[in-house]
This record gives C-alpha cells, structure tokens and sequence, in this order.
DNA sequence: TCAAATATCTCGATAATCAAGATATAAACA
DNA sequence: TGTTTATATCTTGATTATCGAGATATTTGA
C-alpha cells in the first residue's frame, strides 16, 4: 500500500505520527486477513484476541472491551463456543455472571496463522541490539498505554452522550 | 486492558513480539472507538484511514484491500458518499473504472476525532532524543513491512485457496 | 424485606455482507 | 477489423451480524 503525493512531512515528530498511522492500518488489515483465514468474522477474532492477552473474563466484560451490545456478544460466544474456541463457565462468586475461557489453544490453524508473522517479528528484533530492542519495546508498552487512554476517552465520551 | 497471570516473557524478542500483539489490539479497539464516534462502521472507517493514505483509488483496489466482496465495496462507497466523505468520478483512461476520491478534509468531526492521539503522541514522541525517534520510525516503518508481506501472503493463499 | 441495580440471554427489526448475475468497457486474438 | 475473452462496477436476493428493547435471574443497598 503505498502512500499517495502529499507534501513530504520534515517535521521528524509528524513524520513518526504519520507512521504509527501507516502500521495502525496495516495492523488492522492483517488481522481481517487472519480472521479471513480463519472463517471467523472480525469481532470474533478480535474477541479471540482480547482472551488471548486477558484470559478467562465475563461476557459483560467482553461486551465492555469491544463496544458490541450485550445480546451480540451473546450471540458471538456461541459461535465461538460451537466451533470449540471458548466455553462458558459459571461463576461461583456471582450467580449472574458467566465467564468465557479460551480453549483455542487446542486449535492447530490458531497458532498456524500466527506463525508467519511470529518468525518475521523474530527477524526484525533481531537486527536490533538488545539496547535499541529494549528501547523499542518500552516505546510499544507506553504507545499501548496512550492507545489504552485514548479508548477510554472515547468510551466515557460516548457514555455521556447516550446519558444526555 | 490487563495482561493474565501467563508465564512471564523472559526472552527480550519473545517479550517485544508480546508487546507488539498489545499495541495491535488495541489499534484494532481504539479505530473501532472512533468508526463509533464518528457513527460509521468499522469498514467504512478503515476505507477512510485507506483513502487518507493512499488518496483517490478506484472502487476496485479499494475492494482488494479492504478484503469486501465488489457488491459490498459499492454500498460502503455509497454510504460514504451520501455523508460527503467521498466521491465518484471517472477514470479518463478507463471508462469502466470509478475513481474514489477522498472529501472528508472537509469535515471538522474526522479531524476532531485525530487530535486527541495526535496530541498524545507528539507528546511521547517528545520524550526521546533525536536518534531515538529516528530509530523508532524507522522500527516503524520496518514493521508496517513486515505486515504489508504477511497480508500480501494472506491474500495470495486465500487466493490459491479459491481456485482450487 | 423490598426496591433498585446488574448480568446475560431472547427477540424482532435493520442493514452489512456474500455470491451470483447484469451491463459496459477494454484487451487479446484471429 | 471483428470477435472472443477478460475486467470493472453495480444490482439483486439470501444470509446473518448487530442493534435496542425486553425478559429473567441474581445481587446490592436501603
């Protein structure tokens, strides 16, 4: 995907931003690829991926994380639970609440998909020292964090507006 | 978003490959924040991200990277023509081709939405010197390689897998 | 104890998306 | 030059994700 002729950004901090856009796109069209691949649709592999990093969370929690309505969140465990990649679990502190636990390590073409990309990233940190590889994934821990700021931002914003 | 009580990453790659994973979900969770603000869907948010960086592109390549079936690329273009985001215009070169270019510089709400993040990351991109945020956009600019091939691999599997 | 709040699922309506097909145009071939 | 094949985009009917409202069970607070 190149990128179309607009005045060449100078300014290095402009230009940084103008980057992190570039990989947000990208990042977030390998991910309906791999979903593609899976025959998932993009809500369940993201809510694969949202379980991956939290593990074992609620379907209000899942429903919080990634901004669907509660009945299609419901409706998306099922698809998850009926191809084996989740099941749903009781919570004995809360008769309400049902936890939804990964069970997709099992899956072989989980991990497969993973793969590729895994063994390209190993390559590039790689060709970095272990100071500039330490000094990139601090950058990535606080770029998350702003990330993580900013969506909660956006979800507070779009609370108080449905509250007005 | 929290990370599970997993194995700690003791190896500096395995642990930058981790972090990379974090900030993908969360670009993933932050566009979908703003599609929501913006009251568009997720694919006709990700079209808008496409056509900021690549400018006018015809409906076909938009199609392509988006992943959307043709019949699906048309009522996504529509929808963003009938708020102004974009418009239709022909190809002098090829009369079957639609050029679709990008109009929403126009709207203040898009360029709303930016300037929050926008904010933010000239503030951590002021946190570095110099030679680390040239080393920093060029991680940048390698990973969004890196991620461009495994799509382009995507692709060309889902392709073969069609065919066969 | 009762009322209010919370959690998840059910349900009907809306609309995105798919695949097949239609139509126009361009490229390749005879 | 004319015909056949390929390409580009839109149309269409079917499928299904998603929404918001509502139902039911459970928990919390007064």
């Amino acid at each position: 995907m190149s990128r179309h002729q607009q005045a060449p950004i100078t300014d290095p901090k402009e230009q940084f931003i103008s980057y992190m856009r570039g990989l947000g796109t990208r990042t977030v069209l390998y991910q309906h690829g791999v979903a593609s691949t899976l025959g998932l649709y993009n809500q369940d592999y993201l809510s694969v991926d949202i379980l991956r990093e939290k593990g074992p969370i609620t379907a209000g929690e899942l429903s919080k994380l990634t901004g669907l309505a509660t009945g299609s969140t419901t409706a998306l465990i099922d698809r998850l639970e009926k191809i084996g990649y989740v099941r749903r679990q009781n919570d004995p502190h809360d008769r309400r609440k049902v936890i939804i636990v990964p069970a997709y390590e099992h899956k072989a073409e989980v991990s497969h998909t993973y793969h590729p990309l895994h063994t390209a990233m190993l390559e590039l940190a790689s060709s970095y020292t272990d100071e500039e590889l330490a000094l990139i994934t601090k950058f990535l821990d606080k770029a998350s964090t702003v990330l993580e700021e900013q969506i909660y931002h956006l979800h507070a914003a779009s609370q108080s507006k449905t509250s007005s």
